[in-house]
DNA sequence: TTAGGGTTAG
């Protein structure tokens, strides 16, 4: 809304006056029913009860009509009653208040205050406040109506500046004490996202009822503030205010977000002692109290008790059963639920999506398209959540089209989901865009754009975007530091990175954590400098965990450095005892550095406590399903094929120079062996899979769940020549882009 | 006045 619109006049002239006026004067006789009790004196006894009882418009243009043709349409008070019933009813219509208004030569305040009114209720603040000017140069004096009418068309951010402006005019004219004003303010403020001056108004009312305190814990719970919400209940309580229903519902509310069961078990104990009446916005409030609490008896009690349950009862359960981590059971009231929302929709994506189900995520959002729920801008981030998980790029860019196309919603949320999808599809140019056209951006845009620059290997974009983020007073917080080490880490920049972690401390009162340390440990170590790394693990002030020392383990493997990967492997074991990776890890080391008698021994521990490796697996999105190879797989339906086609890709490669990189293995079996356990990884799979599958010259993007072996790394790379193929892999660290035979990473990984 | 969303070292 412009600010202007308070200090100009910006009076509308009503557009629909001469239509309004046709509209009247075309009505024929035969639709006005006869009046005649009109006849009766109309001056002194008006006929207010006609009004009264209009239920459309056309009754209330059929009464007006009569009134003019008696002659008696410029009574004050059927102006007012006129005017009223355009304003405030709910088949009222303003362009004919606004008709009759303009035929009215000296209105009063009443009738200027319900236009205000009328203005606002049909969400036109604007067209209020110009009402309201008008007004003030007519020298109408506004009363105590006149600013609770205005003030209750702010009620979003964008309306602070005018909401704080009518503050102004409230002082002037010297209404500040009066309840219904002071009410409308702290709602204003409220509503505006102004919680802290809504509370000084509140503070400094003169008087303050139930509705106010309602107006403030309602204004908390918006503001995310729910222990303040909570606080306001027990100050109310001290007061003597008598909670309604409406103040239950908003503290249940706060609770369930607070986790408080004590609080909200008194409010239940308030409701069953009779004390207000029961509704089913109430119940709903309370089964999502006890199931956000975790007490799913308690919530599946009064779930069952209910008379009357609404989509929302439901909802709150399958919600209940996900926090839970009972997700077969959320899905079982999810399927019996008599109907669906986006909301219920999501609640049950959100389920598959907390439990790394991104699969069953793509899944389920197909089946909401097929009962044609439409997706909203929450759906949107989940989907977007999954496919960043599982690099499904084909279905991150229709989710991106879809939003452009149905104007779902296009938040800050929405956009910080599509910049981290694209990034972590490795898709950086299309991150960048949706980063640029993004109209406002928070901490979250500039993390997600640093991470994303990171894990892709461009560490000089990422910091060039940690300097806009300060240019732009953006606060960074600890992941936005754990994204600009890991830049430094992924591009060997170690005095850089030694810099930025002090200056997080330092210039932005940032402490390091446990994950800070270990990014330390990862960019010492992966340069080289491993003595140095276990420096920063010792003199770390908390206790080092098992990634730090993994991390230091990966170190020793790059740098085949046996002793010192001893050491972290010793330290890892006692945290995590089961821990297959470490174990592999180790044998890796030990089989690089040619000492087999160690790795036997690994592989004798390992077998007696049956630890098992993790098996490798690699996805690719294929025409928008995703594709999933484990090593060795032969379950795919097209499996043949594939094992053909990568003979031929390793023919290919063979002539082309390649010679097989075994080094790795930690199996003690023959050399051709080794090359056949090679040849079966889950990305060369994959990476076959996407070269008989797709047009040529299309991008293969393949995600892996661990890092990808020195031998497929080197595949790929002739593979991006050979085949003039771009080939992404995602790992479980980063991303590769293999191109013209050579990788992002510069082989520093 | 009741249900839902985003970044995180290996």
């Amino acid at each position: 809304m412009p600010l202007s619109i308070l200090r100009k006049t910006h009076f509308l002239r009503s557009p629909l006056k001469k239509k309004m006026a046709t509209i009247v004067a075309s009505m024929s006789p035969t639709h006005i029913s006869p009046l005649t009790h009109l006849h009766s004196s109309p001056e002194t006894n008006p006929p207010l009860s006609l009004f009264e009882n209009c239920n459309s418009m056309d009754q209330l243009k059929q009464t007006h009509s009569q009134i003019i043709q008696k002659g008696i349409a410029s009574e004050p008070i059927l102006h007012s009653k006129i005017i009223a019933f355009c304003c405030t009813s709910k088949a009222g219509c303003m362009n004919y208040a606004r008709y009759v208004f303009d035929t009215i030569p000296e209105p009063n305040v009443y009738i200027w205050n319900t236009m205000i009114k009328g203005y606002t209720r049909i969400n036109c603040p604007n067209y209020a406040v110009s009402f309201y000017k008008e007004m003030l140069e007519k020298n109408i004096k506004p009363d105590t109506y006149t600013f609770p009418f205005l003030l209750k068309g702010y009620t979003s951010d964008a309306a602070l500046q005018c909401g704080k402006l009518v503050h102004a005019h409230v002082c002037k004219f010297g209404f500040d004490s009066d309840l219904f004003v002071q009410r409308a303010l702290v709602c204003m403020y409220s509503l505006c996202g102004q919680i802290d001056i809504a509370c000084g108004v509140f503070d400094m009312s003169s008087k303050t009822d139930v509705v106010s305190w309602n107006v403030m814990i309602s204004g908390y719970n918006r503001s995310k503030r729910f222990d303040e919400s909570r606080k306001f209940f027990d100050a109310m309580g001290r007061k003597g205010v008598l909670p309604t229903s409406v103040t239950l519902v908003s503290v249940l509310s706060a609770c369930s977000k607070l986790k408080d069961l004590e609080t909200g078990k008194r409010v239940h104990l308030y409701i069953m002692n009779g004390n207000v009446d029961p509704s089913l916005i109430l119940e709903n409030a309370l089964i999502d109290m006890y199931a956000a609490c975790g007490a799913m008896d308690v919530a599946l009690g009064i779930f069952e008790s209910m008379t009357k349950r609404d989509l929302i009862s439901w909802t709150v359960i399958v919600k209940g059963f996900v926090n839970s981590g009972q997700i077969d059971v959320a899905r079982k009231y999810f399927d019996q639920m008599p109907e669906r929302d986006s909301v219920s929709w999501t609640a049950m994506i959100d389920g598959y999506l907390r439990f790394n189900n991104f699969k069953e995520v793509l899944i389920l959002f197909r089946e909401m398209q097929t009962e044609k729920v439409n997706p909203d801008e929450f759906t949107m981030v989940s989907i977007l959540t999954a496919c960043a998980q599982l690099g499904a790029l084909q279905v991150g860019e229709w989710v991106e089209t879809y939003i452009d196309k149905n104007q779902v919603k296009n938040d800050i949320y929405v956009a910080n989901a599509l910049i981290d999808m694209y990034f972590k599809c490795g898709n950086t140019e299309k991150a960048v865009r949706v980063f640029e056209k993004m109209a406002c951006r928070d901490k979250f845009t500039w993390t997600a754009m640093i991470v994303g620059f990171a894990i892709n290997g461009q560490g000089k974009e990422a910091l060039d975007i940690l300097s806009d983020m300060l240019r732009a007073s953006i606060s960074p917080d600890d992941v936005t530091y754990i994204g600009v080490l890991c830049a430094c880490t992924h591009n060997g920049m170690v005095n850089e990175g030694r810099n930025f972690f002090s200056s997080m401390t330092l210039d932005h009162g940032i402490e390091p954590s446990v994950a800070h340390y270990g990014c330390m440990v990862d960019l010492l170590g992966r340069a080289g400098h491993v003595t140095e790394a276990l420096e920063v693990i010792k003199k770390m002030p908390m206790e080092p965990n098992s990634i730090v020392w993994g991390t230091l383990l990966g170190a020793c493997r790059v740098h085949k450095n046996v002793e010192m990967a001893e050491i972290a492997a010793k330290e890892l074991l006692q945290l995590e005892p089961n821990n297959g990776a470490v174990c592999v890890l180790l044998c890796n080391i030990y089989a690089v550095c040619n000492k087999l008698e160690n790795l036997r021994e690994v592989r004798h521990m390992m077998m007696e406590r049956g630890i098992k490796k993790t098996p490798g697996c690699s996805l690719i999105e294929m025409n928008g399903i995703v594709h999933e190879f484990v090593a060795g797989d032969q379950s795919h339906p097209q499996s043949e094929e594939i094992y053909s086609k990568l003979e031929e890709i390793m023919e290919d490669l063979k002539f082309a120079g390649y010679l097989c990189n075994t080094s790795e293995l930690s199996l003690d079996i023959g050399e051709e062996e080794k090359e056949n356990a090679l040849n079966r990884h889950s990305e060369k799979l994959a990476i076959a899979f996407g070269l008989i599958s797709s047009e040529p010259r299309v991008t293969i993007r393949i995600v892996k769940n661990l890092r990808i072996c020195v031998d497929c790394h080197h595949v790929a790379k002739l593979v991006s020549r050979i085949y003039d193929r771009e080939v992404i892999v995602r790992d479980r660290t980063r991303f590769h882009h293999f191109r013209s035979g050579s990788c992002s990473c510069k082989d520093y990984w």
